[in-house]
DNA sequence: CTCCGTGCAAATAGTTTGCAACCAA
DNA sequence: TTGGTTGCAAACTATTTGCACGGAG
């Protein structure tokens, strides 16, 4: 762990007022340690956290996840109902889902291009655009 | 049950070369007995079969949706990663989510404009495109 | 008669929670 | 010190599966 994603790690944490703990703070370097914008499950981060010698037991993964999740540090997307992934970038934006891995990506914001959006119920205005394109291999 | 409605039954039966039973034809005609387009969840079907009278075990209720599945009777909508939706209506179309109420409707596919797509990288295609619009109530 | 379909209970997968020990402020 | 955090195991929810019985062709 390089100072600089030490140091980015903090910062994050701080901004949301969390308490920088080992677990925290080795979970926040590997989410943001290196200022990319990444995706990952809840056994994803765990297996991680193992890998760079980090002992995190799962269930603080999950809560520390939910903790990220409830202080804006990251969004919670909704693909394949049998895991959650969470995603480090915080705005509105289209992601690839890779059918046969489960693997999830960042889509071109800018390619997506929406010139009209289905009107709200009366009562109700739009809180969240989730589109996940699906993506099979080409035949 | 209507004559008609059990006639439509049976005949989305026989386009995909399911048996006629008893609870297939019951979960059916809840279905799409009227030939109107519906969202429901295997709890929430199971409780309407019981409503109306008819005896059909939750485990069948499962496997009965995921035989409808597998048949393109109907497709799985994932929104909310604690329960699986499934719609009677087979072509890509956007989604209204009530986020209070966990309820999933029909947005107008005609409303939704999309002028332009992310690429696929390389050797992929799009299999499938889900646009969930997430509503709040309005403040 | 032969298999597919059904129901029950048990198994499973992902996630959350209760509670005692622990640690950052 | 003290209240937030962690880890373990147990609880939970949604769903699937094994297996014996029952019904459709």
């Amino acid at each position: 762990m390089t100072p600089e994603a030490l140091e980015r790690s903090r910062n994050w944490l701080a901004q949301a007022d969390l308490r920088p703990t080992r677990q925290r703070l080795s979970l926040a370097t590997l989410l943001v340690g290196d200022g990319q914008d990444r995706h990952v499950t809840a056994e994803g981060l765990h297996a991680a956290s193992h890998r760079v010698g980090d002992k995190v037991s799962l269930a603080t993964v999950y809560n520390t996840l939910r903790a990220f999740c409830d202080a804006g540090l990251v969004q919670e997307i909704t693909v394949d109902g049998t895991r959650s992934y969470f995603d480090t970038r915080m705005d509105d934006h289209p992601h690839f889902h890779f059918e046969e891995t489960g693997e999830l990506i960042d889509a071109e914001a800018a390619q997506l291009k929406i010139a009209g959006l289905p009107t709200p119920p009366d009562g109700y205005e739009v809180a969240k655009l989730d589109v996940v394109i699906r993506l099979r291999k080409t035949s």
